[in-house]
DNA sequence: CTTTAAACCTGGTCGC
DNA sequence: TGCGACCAGGTTTAAA
């Protein structure tokens, strides 16, 4: 479900409700999400203030008094602040609870994880080696270009890599290629630097616009609050095979990249 | 070192 | 209606 822009709309609106409120309580119904969850998170998390809640590409790191919890959505998890009584489905794998309101985690697939640890989360193994975050200032041309240079294989399996560059995913590289008018196919390494800073900038404003839309149109997405993820923003060409393109009318075509569904204009992009 | 495939898991959709 | 095949927002891990 989530990519960069679902998990930064999540921490936005998640913190005015837990940030400086202390745990009273932790439910955990599931233990079996990616990794096991640990069996005494609920002992760690007790009685501790939340001091903040950040994000590293995907991750959420919940900042506690003794230490973190680090929280990902995997594909189809959410985080809702709800009332604390309110009966739990069968997915709900996770509460986070402060008085009478928690944060809930639900997630069918079961992708998602959440970690403790005592140490700076940034050390963490699943964390030290992530790549740059897409909203940096220094993420531009120039870095992308060099970047890319030592990258085989396509542009858009290279975008997607997390240790190159974090919180770019399916939906989304697919969206910024169209918007950068670069095809999904073409090697990494074959890219100008014009081409590169074209791409960045794609990349990150897709990747805005799709803030502040409130978390564009994934299928599954609720907001903290619960509500619907907003449907202001249509793709270009995700998942619009054989429609028109909304520049120059060519029908969107799609194929498979690593394994994942990837659409292109091919008038558009080259 | 790089690149690719398999694995994790549930649920929805489509064709027969 | 049922059943199997296939698809879905991610990322680690093992294998080549």
């Amino acid at each position: 479900m989530p990519e960069l822009p679902e998990v930064e709309i999540t921490r936005r609106g998640l913190a005015p409700h837990c940030v400086g409120a202390i745990v009273t309580a932790v439910v955990v119904r599931h233990r079996g999400l990616r990794y096991p969850v640990a069996d005494d998170l609920e002992a760690r998390l007790a009685g501790q203030p939340l001091h903040a809640i950040d994000r590293r590409g995907k991750y959420l790191i919940f900042r506690f008094g003794t230490g973190h919890l680090i929280l990902h959505l995997g594909m189809s998890g959410s985080l809702r602040e709800m009332a604390a009584d309110r009966p739990a489905g069968r997915h709900d794998h996770l509460d986070i609870v402060f008085d009478a309101t928690a944060i809930r985690l639900r997630d069918p697939r079961r992708f998602g994880a959440a970690i403790w640890t005592g140490d700076d989360p940034r050390t963490h193994p699943l964390l030290a080696r992530l790549g740059i975050e897409p909203l940096d200032e220094r993420f531009d041309g120039g870095w992308l270009h060099a970047a890319l240079r030592v990258r085989r294989g396509p542009i858009k399996q290279v975008l997607m890599d997390s240790h190159l560059v974090t919180g770019v995913g399916n939906i989304y590289a697919s969206e910024s290629l169209y918007r950068a008018g670069i095809r999904p196919t073409r090697g990494a390494d074959t890219l100008t630097r014009p081409a590169c800073g074209r791409l960045a900038a794609a990349v990150r404003a897709t990747l805005e616009e799709a803030i502040a839309a409130g978390g564009s149109s994934m299928r599954d997405f609720v907001h903290a609050d619960g509500g619907p993820g907003g449907f202001q923003l249509r793709w270009a060409v995700y998942g619009r095979e054989g429609e028109p393109c909304r520049n120059c009318g060519a029908a969107i075509r799609a194929l498979r990249l690593g394994q994942r569904s990837t659409y292109y204009c091919p008038a558009c992009q080259r």
